[in-house]
DNA sequence: GATTGGCGGGG
DNA sequence: GTGTACGCCAATC
């Protein structure tokens, strides 16, 4: 009986049954339930180019490889009229059996003379199977289709037809889940350390059913006693039973995605060689396939049909560059993304409390728990961003999960290969690699600033520069010194070479980069009108230029397929071209230049009205071609910029600006960096702010005048000249011992366990010994102890001597005790 | 400077 | 699974 099946694919995979191979779409149907449809309708591809007026299809057709008693052939052949970066190509589509059988049949032709090229040999099946019939996961699909004997946990049905309803996304049930291990020295030993406690967390309520009214699922399991008033916790025997129980919850609870805290790596890999070691079988596929754990550079752990989703790494590439923190440990990340969640429990007593103190097992429950719970509201903010990107690649969540920027462009561009009949480019050898490896080229245009306070600072930037550039210069392989243009294009103002791009014809790369500008234009208007949906809104423009800033990236980068040097070059040299080009401008209208850096300029208004530069920004955009853009970022009443630790020019992304609503923007200065006092980073903003807001010099010196008095006088807190620095190894193993090893080694001396990742505080207090014997733990001083001098001549002065030197003050104009006639008379 | 080695994340 | 793998920093010559 054929039914009609809407449902939202989650995870492929494929089997041969049968001989065949058949795709296995494992998914949710819009009445909730997990089902898992397969196609035996698509069959292993790849192309050939043969040279110019040669028939190879007969000798194609002809071959047959033996492995292993298996025998691999061509099962037919066909002619198609394709294109090779945006030239016309006569290709064979060569079919096989198998997928397997293409790598072997392409090692049979690989040497052939008669070809031109072998391309597309090595898409994974299945993803070939997504691109082909246009498949994008978690986007809802109707299936004609019958019922099918498979054995499986979920219902089984063959399908007639796939076609796709709508764009909607999947509203996915998401499971945490977090382990606690034996681990007596801190090292991490599975073959020998067993599993004590295991914890799960959703904000969906255990019964699958249920919509509204949501309960959230805690649960905990642990397998030794104690009294516990926490409803959570459930006690189990042994630890083989709490692996049974690991099995048992996600088969009962059904979720679409399982995600853990660096779960990859550590957590699924250690729950399988715990299994292993009670012969319990791990076969958690929605198939009854085993949970399959890949050791290789980077540990991958697959469970078919339940999407295992790693937040770890995703936060950690994806958001990673623009974030703050360069730890990414779950306290660190909870703490930036989610707002501060820290646990005050010490892991190195588990194992203690383990053996000797059950009764005290509680708070690591709690402890437990609370990781997992973290690692959910992790996974529920990244939600958006991540559905946005499946949906842009057209890949699965787990694939789109461990990719990096280079490789998503690279599927997104492979996606739509066959809107453009394009043949994808092969990936580059070893000795290609090592070739394009040593290749080097001049990025973005710097201005050095002059160090000095200026008034009204016009800020421009280029939006989305580079992927701009891409586009409206059609810079793309296919468009690189083609005939057609020859002498007619205008030519690329890089230095060393002369390249030009098609004028006549859109190339595949530009098209899709203006395609994802464009789409993200749109919805950015749709945010300033309407405030509904920000945040998903949001999360999708931030994914369209995530991606359409790679695009520039990828070029460059040495595994690419469409990687061009000239490509590269000719972005960012069209870059400095533009951007010198305002500078010209700006210089002959009469404005005077600060600083710029590749894409942003700023300028003085030097007399001139806000309305001669919004003229000229208009003037300079009706020049600038396609989506190029010069926008206007703001006006600034005051800012500051100053010197670079040698020369005589200013430091590069060092400065200070003070917005028209008041706000100060800091860019580079201590104040925004940690590993300083607090008093140095206050004093230093503090400095900044009087400078900017107030304009007095005066005031600005007076201030540290009086700090450095008050740090003299003892008047300054303890608190506030602690400095935290992060232990980055075993304190055996550092060579040079930092004040903050020294207190570290002391923390330890004194039976308080910390090892690498630990923040130390300390404050230096007086004396004549070397800092790090001065070194002490802040609980062990009072404002008495604390050397002023120190904290004056290291940590408050170096703060601010740049800043004072651009307003004309040494820095013994700082630490001169009474202010000076002659000085003053000096403003 | 180039090159190599180790480590992050997890307990 | 038609695969292929990271990327940064510190120490070292």
């Amino acid at each position: 009986m054929v039914e009609k099946i809407q449902f939202y694919p989650l995870d492929v995979t494929y089997k041969v049954i049968d001989g065949k191979p058949v795709i296995h779409l494992f998914g949710r149907t819009t009445d909730n339930k997990q089902i898992l449809i397969l196609d035996d309708s698509f069959e292993p591809y790849f192309y050939v180019v043969p040279k110019k007026g040669v028939d190879v299809r007969e000798k194609l057709e002809k071959i047959e490889v033996e492995r292993d008693d298996k025998t691999a052939k061509v099962t037919r052949t066909e002619a198609v009229n394709k294109k090779f970066l945006g030239n016309d190509v006569q290709a064979i589509k060569v079919y096989t059996q198998l997928p397997g059988d293409v790598p072997m049949i392409r090692e049979v032709v690989k040497d052939w003379e008669i070809l031109e090229g072998i391309y597309e040999y090595d898409i994974m099946f299945s993803r070939r199977y997504l691109i082909d019939r246009k498949i994008v996961p978690l986007t809802l699909y109707e299936a004609e289709a019958e019922h099918y004997t498979l054995r499986a946990k979920v219902p089984v049905f063959k399908a007639l037809k796939i076609e796709q309803l709508g764009t909607e996304t999947i509203k996915p049930r998401i499971l945490s889940f977090d382990i606690e291990t034996y681990s007596p020295s801190r090292s991490i030993e599975p073959e020998k350390n067993p599993i004590i406690m295991l914890a799960f967390y959703s904000g969906n309520s255990a019964k699958a059913k249920s919509q509204k009214d949501e309960k959230p699922f805690k649960k905990v399991f642990v397998w030794k006693k104690f009294k516990t008033e926490l409803d959570f916790v459930e006690f189990v025997n042994s630890e083989a039973e709490l692996i049974e129980k690991f099995k048992e919850t996600i088969e009962t609870f059904k979720p679409d995605i399982l995600t853990g805290y660096f779960s990859d790596g550590f957590d699924l890999p250690y729950i399988k060689t715990r299994a292993e070691k009670y012969k319990i079988s791990m076969d958690l596929g929605l198939d009854y396939s085993e949970l399959r754990v890949n050791k290789q550079k980077v540990t991958t752990s697959r469970i078919r049909g339940i999407t295992h989703l790693d937040i770890f790494k995703f936060i950690k590439r994806v958001m990673g560059p623009t974030m703050k923190t360069d730890a990414f440990n779950l306290d660190a990340v909870a703490g930036e993304l989610l707002g501060g969640s820290k646990h005050d429990v010490d892991l190195d007593e588990l194992s203690e409390i383990w053996d000797k103190h059950p009764e005290k097992l509680e708070k690591f429950c709690n402890y437990n728990l609370n990781d997992s719970l973290l690692t959910y509201k992790l996974t529920q903010k990244m939600m958006p961003t991540i559905i946005e990107l499946v949906k842009i690649v057209g890949l699965t969540i787990y694939d789109v999960n461990r990719m990096g920027f280079s490789q998503l462009v690279e599927w997104f561009l492979l996606k739509q290969t066959p809107n453009f009949d394009e043949i994808a480019p092969n990936k580059p050898g070893y000795n290609e690699i090592q070739n394009r490896r040593l290749q080097t080229y001049k990025g973005g245009f710097v201005y050095e600033p002059h160090p000095g306070l200026y008034k009204n600072i016009v800020v421009f930037d280029y939006r989305s520069l580079y992927p701009t550039i891409i586009g409206s210069h059609n810079i793309g392989i296919g468009t690189l010194n083609c005939e057609c243009c020859e002498g007619t294009a205008k030519k690329t103002p890089a230095e060393d070479e002369e390249y030009w791009f098609c004028t006549k014809r859109k190339g595949f790369i530009p098209t899709l980069i203006e395609e994802l500008i464009t789409r993200r234009m749109r919805i950015k208007e749709i945010i300033k009108s309407e405030d509904a949906k920000y945040a998903l809104l949001d999360a999708r423009q931030n994914s369209l230029k995530l991606l359409a800033n790679s695009f520039y990236g990828y070029l460059g980068f040495f595994g690419a397929r469409w990687y061009s040097l000239e490509c590269a070059k000719a972005t960012t040299a069209w870059g400095r071209f533009y951007i010198q080009d305002v500078i010209k401008k700006a210089e002959d209208g009469g404005f005077k230049v600060l600083y710029s850096d590749t894409d942003s300029v700023f300028l003085t208004l030097d007399g001139k009205t806000k309305e001669d530069v919004n003229k000229f920004a208009e003037k300079i955009n009706t020049e600038l071609p396609g989506l190029m853009e010069l926008e206007y970022e703001g006006l600034y009443p005051a800012g500051i910029f100053v010197s670079a630790k040698m020369g005589v020019l200013g430091a590069k992304k060092k400065y200070a600006l003070l917005s028209e609503d008041g706000t100060l923007k800091i860019k580079g200065f201590e104040a925004v960096r940690r590993n300083w006092s607090f008093i140095a980073k206050e004093t230093q903003e503090k400095v900044l702010d009087i400078i900017l807001r107030d304009g007095d010099k005066k005031k600005a010196l007076k201030y540290v005048k009086k700090i450095i008095n008050d740090l003299r006088e003892k008047r300054i807190p303890v608190e506030k000249v602690v400095i935290h620095t992060q232990l980055q190894k075993e304190i055996s193993d550092y060579t040079s011992k930092g004040p903050h090893v020294a207190v570290a080694q002391r923390m330890i001396n004194r039976g308080i366990k910390i090892g690498p990742g630990a923040l130390i505080k300390f404050v230096v207090t007086q004396g004549s010994d070397i800092i790090r014997n001065r070194a002490k733990l802040p609980d062990e001083v009072t404002e008495e102890d604390y050397d002023s001098d120190y904290y004056v001549n290291n940590q408050v002065v170096p703060a601010l001597d740049k800043i004072f030197e651009v307003l004309g003050y040494s820095k013994d104009d700082l630490l001169e005790h009474k202010e000076q006639k002659k000085l003053e008379g000096f403003f």
